[in-house]
DNA sequence: TATGAAATAATATAGTT
DNA sequence: AACTATATTATTTCATA
């Protein structure tokens, strides 16, 4: 099924907001509460909408770091990328990955509490990952822009 | 104000799910509704809890493409930087954007439709941004992890 | 100062046209 | 899709630890 103008509205609206009341973002994209409860039901079925999930400052929890991590693996044995993405599953630092084109397999973000736990978990998690060869560090210094939306046209 | 406990049990049900009744997240981590209410007030007023979003699938979007374009400026003037940034700001398609160490000044991270797409928006948008001297583009393959969580400890 | 129980207010959803 | 009615959920009040 695809979209129309209206889920694409409404999809809009809840990105900037999720938790609006319905007859709110009925308002704004000129309907009645009704359909738009319905859509939001639909887009949540059809797995458009896989769920909700609360904006957090990471530094108010105390994460003040984030860093990109390119990683190489020196063999691509099955073995060893199941073993390296499971250790990437359990590290609770590691707050995405994925696999890349380019002279470098993975890519891996991390947030850390500081330059010394950063360092911890490059040094002492993922450089001890078996199969891992090289490490590249690219240090966030400044978020230019990370609305955590997508566009929609 | 630091966290207690209960506040890092609350941030953790919300990360699962943002929706869930109050009344459910009270019982989730032992407490009654009100308290979890008034908490997640304060969590929000504090800016500990900035908003709320959907998240989406992007491939349902039409956005089957993920690169992290690396940039780098030919001069590090304050007019350059602003009008690099500006131009970041009002490109719908980059989704994050990194001031970084390294030997290339900025990550960008970029959706698009597909590989005609992505080129187009590397070549036409970003590598045409006045001030832009080199552009190397990771192009991700596959998602290993990406639950879009903190880690709460 | 923070909680729990109950009452009220707000909001979401289902039925009907 | 909208209007109305019902059900669900959130928040306020208040008593208490």
């Amino acid at each position: 099924m695809p979209l129309d103008e209206f889920d694409r509205a409404i999809i809009a609206v809840l990105q900037e907001d999720a938790r609006m009341p319905v007859a709110q973002v009925a308002e704004r994209v000129s309907l009645s509460a009704t359909p738009v409860s319905r859509r939001i039901k639909r887009l949540e079925e059809e797995g458009i909408i896989t769920g909700y999930q609360p904006v957090l400052d990471p530094r108010r929890l105390g994460l003040e770091l984030d860093a990109y991590v390119l990683i190489n693996l020196d063999a691509h044995s099955d073995a060893n990328i199941e073993r390296f993405e499971q250790a990437i599953l359990d590290s609770p630092y590691v707050i995405a990955c994925h696999a890349v084109t380019g002279d470098m397999d993975y890519l891996v973000h991390v947030v850390a509490r500081d330059v010394e736990h950063l360092s911890q978990i490059t040094l002492k998690s993922l450089l001890r990952i078996p199969g891992v060869r090289d490490v590249k560090s690219i240090i966030v210094l400044e978020t230019v822009k990370a609305p955590r939306t997508l566009p929609l046209d």
